[in-house]
DNA sequence: GGCAGCATTTTACAAATGTTAAAAAAATAA
DNA sequence: TTATTTTTTTAACATTTGTAAAATGCTGCC
């Protein structure tokens, strides 16, 4: 386990020692495509390294349904309310592939957390990626079109694009999938 | 300096002997209304914490500027990318009242970090604070017309709408002035 | 192949918001 | 107070985006 962790960008700052703790901790697990793995109306015990696969985080409306995150293998999955406040959070997150994950309970992270100074930063810093992506997507919204939107999604995520449906980018991007195929239409 | 910084509810968390290591690290600075604090194309090197006045957080587009931010007292205050990426950050601070503020240099509290479990985590919760206050927003702007985000905006923080100009209020609910007026019109 | 079910695009129209400019109101200074 | 400047509102019109429904395309399966 501890020679797998070593090979995840995530973990790519740790002493060996600190990657022991936490391949300690770490279970290997596996899910179908189209598996539910987060609730938004349950708190949620673990904390997951997505391996392979691709995952979406979305939110009910009345009427509709909206993505507001998309993962892939290297990126950290987990519930930020029940992560941060130990309450039920505001998104699912459904599997788009069959995927193979690293899964921590959370309560044994977070005792690695008060006892371990070099994990506790490491946690910190996930926090704080996590953190100036969100921040990055709030400015975005704000000073970019939907257009440019899509053309940076294009760039930034091309192997997304071939594997999710454009309804979820349509609400990835803040737009309805009329709108969006006015988009693509317009650059043909 | 530590008897002041207890009364902080950021601080409140923390053992005597925490807040000792912090308060040895704090200066209690003083600027005027209208000061620029932080500026977006320069790499910030403190973190502050807004001990009384209100402040804001913009950018500047092509032909607008986008307020995404408000802080009152007892807010934390850092260019998001400065602190974690050591990188010139998106957003200009601007101080809206003269304000106290608490200042520590970043290399200073960086050093805490690295030392002190119980301040590593105490930096681990400012960031996941601010994680679930951005993603908020984000889902928010998703969910919710701008007039419901004004009405939440009234409630939230009813003594923010006296003190700020609309314009700044506009931009941070994601519209124009002119929108934000027609909304205020239908409310009467 | 051909049908069933789902995803995507297109169309026509409606609603919301933006743009520009000007008027009104409020704040500030003389 | 009056004059001047700034902020906010209103109006008219343009543009963008949304909604609903129909048309097209795609996939899997019998």
């Amino acid at each position: 386990m501890h020679n797998q962790l070593k090979n995840i960008s995530i973990f790519k700052s740790l002493s060996d020692e600190a990657l022991d703790r936490l391949a300690a901790i770490s279970l290997e697990v596996q899910h179908q495509k189209g598996k539910i793995l987060i609730y938004a109306d349950k708190t949620e015990p673990h904390f997951y390294i997505l391996l392979s696969g691709i995952a979406r985080a979305y939110s009910d409306g009345e009427n509709q349904e909206i993505t507001f995150w998309f993962g892939q293998s290297g990126d950290v999955l987990f519930s930020f309310n029940s992560y941060i406040n130990n309450k039920p959070g505001y998104e699912n997150i459904e599997l788009l592939d069959d995927c193979c994950l690293l899964q921590m309970k959370l309560s044994d992270l977070f005792s690695l957390y008060s006892q371990h100074l070099e994990i506790a930063n490491w946690g910190r810093k996930i926090a704080e990626q996590e953190l100036i992506a969100t921040e990055r997507r709030l400015i975005d919204r704000a000073f970019k079109g939907a257009a440019e939107r899509y053309q940076d999604f294009l760039t930034q995520s091309p192997e997304l694009i071939k594997r999710v449906a454009l309804k979820h980018i349509a609400s990835y991007l803040g737009v309805t999938q009329v709108t969006l195929s006015r988009i693509r239409a317009a650059n043909k």
